[in-house]
DNA sequence: ACAAAAGTGTTACGGTTACACCCATGC
DNA sequence: GCATGGGTGTAACCGTAACACTTTTGT
């Protein structure tokens, strides 16, 4: 309900205070070896100079998803990106310039594909998800909540692959739950596991850039997993 | 990040769109059989008439935390109410009057301890989680997303506890998880589970109002429940 | 032939589930 | 004494975790 009281008139809306609404996007990558988060350098007050997230404001006619679309649309030149809401924060004073209240996503992009002129162009860079600067205002809280809801969301739906190329080694993808959970896995238990799973396809086709073996590529099958509703994978 | 473009100057945030904040509260209670929720008949237009969630806009000096804590109160009386964030609604039409978008929060309180007086003169009333009627705007959603984020709360925290009395029995426990995830437990192995989890403590006082043997009352150990780092509920 | 990464199965363990009877009491 | 709800333990099952050697191939 977006009402307080209960008179028998038409509630006034006029009166209500307005506020400032901003979205910020923790945007995650996958190089390979580590979970990385994309940050940009301010180039004006306050903070100027300081690490933050990518963000803006929401505008009248968008929904906050849209805005986070846009904003990554922006940022990294992707479109149709996986993005899920992580919270809204709204302490009084995170920015000592006016009363703003910001709404969360985390984005998951392929690493490889996002503008690299962009990167430029907006003093971007990738830090380490564990080793990033602290950041500007509450940012870093923002990180942090957000790499928990990635956390549940990946051991309940096949979001990682968002993360990697579209054909990867068993080895990258085990490499990409280890970083996101900070932890480790027994090889042969990641393959049966993930095997067991039924949702990827194994290909024809090896990657020969990281031993004379060669060692094969995989593929996320989205309709095999839409008929294994509801198996966790982790 | 609240910005989105990085001119080398003090970015003007006065030309950005402001628009109306509204928390609404999923306020969630427990006879003994179903889960409840709080609803209130709207007493002006639009939509007067309909039931709605508790909610009301966000001041410019608070933050939705204590916007969320101040409806409570005014709706319920009671103070120190367990709440947590769900999400924040902003398709653009959700609000036919005036674009607002909305902060969802889930509450838990001990249903024998809200004001009757305040709930008749909100014209509120109690309502099965499941056989809710159909409520305003975006409420209906807002629920189902509330009810997801207890039951994974519920699974990992000792928060089923704000539902019940201070003092309760294993059966009235076992019910009250029986009704958030509509499901049935097996008695023993509930029991058993509780127990293994070293949180609650068994008094030497029995409920005699249900049965002529009476049974045990139990209280839940906050101190306890800290040595058991992350112990999973259920 | 050897170095370097890829690939492959089995056993042990622990937690979850299934299941049925006796106990205490008031009437 | 009997009806009613309260209280209790064990065995089967299943998923997870631990563990080491063989294969391939370029140099």
């Amino acid at each position: 309900m977006d009402i307080e009281n209960g008179h028998e008139i038409t509630y006034r809306y006029e009166k209500e205070d307005k506020v400032l609404v901003a979205v910020d996007c923790i945007i995650f990558g996958f190089d390979g070896e580590d979970l990385k988060i994309l940050l940009i350098k301010r180039g004006f007050e306050p903070e100027k100079g300081k690490w933050s997230l990518v963000g803006g404001f929401l505008k009248k006619e968008e929904t906050l998803e849209t805005a986070a679309t846009r904003l990554l649309e922006h940022y990294t030149g992707l479109e149709n990106i996986y993005m899920e809401q992580v919270a809204t924060f709204s302490e009084v004073d995170r920015d000592p310039v006016e009363r703003t209240i910001t709404t969360a996503y985390y984005a998951l992009i392929n690493i490889q594909e996002h503008s690299k002129n962009l990167i430029h162009q907006f003093s971007a860079k990738w830090f380490s998800a564990s080793k990033a600067p602290h950041l500007i205002f509450d940012h870093d809280a923002m990180v942090q909540h957000a790499l928990q809801r990635l956390r549940h969301r990946a051991a309940t739906e096949p979001i990682g692959f968002d993360l990697l190329p579209e054909k990867f080694t068993m080895l990258q993808l085990q490499k990409l739950y280890e970083a996101i959970w900070d932890t480790q896995f027994d090889k042969r238990n990641f393959i049966n596991k993930i095997n067991s799973l039924n949702i990827i396809d194994k290909l024809d086709e090896k990657d020969m850039t990281t031993s004379r073996k060669g060692s094969f590529l995989y593929q996320f099958n989205a309709e095999k997993h839409k008929q294994q509703n509801g198996k966790l994978l982790i």
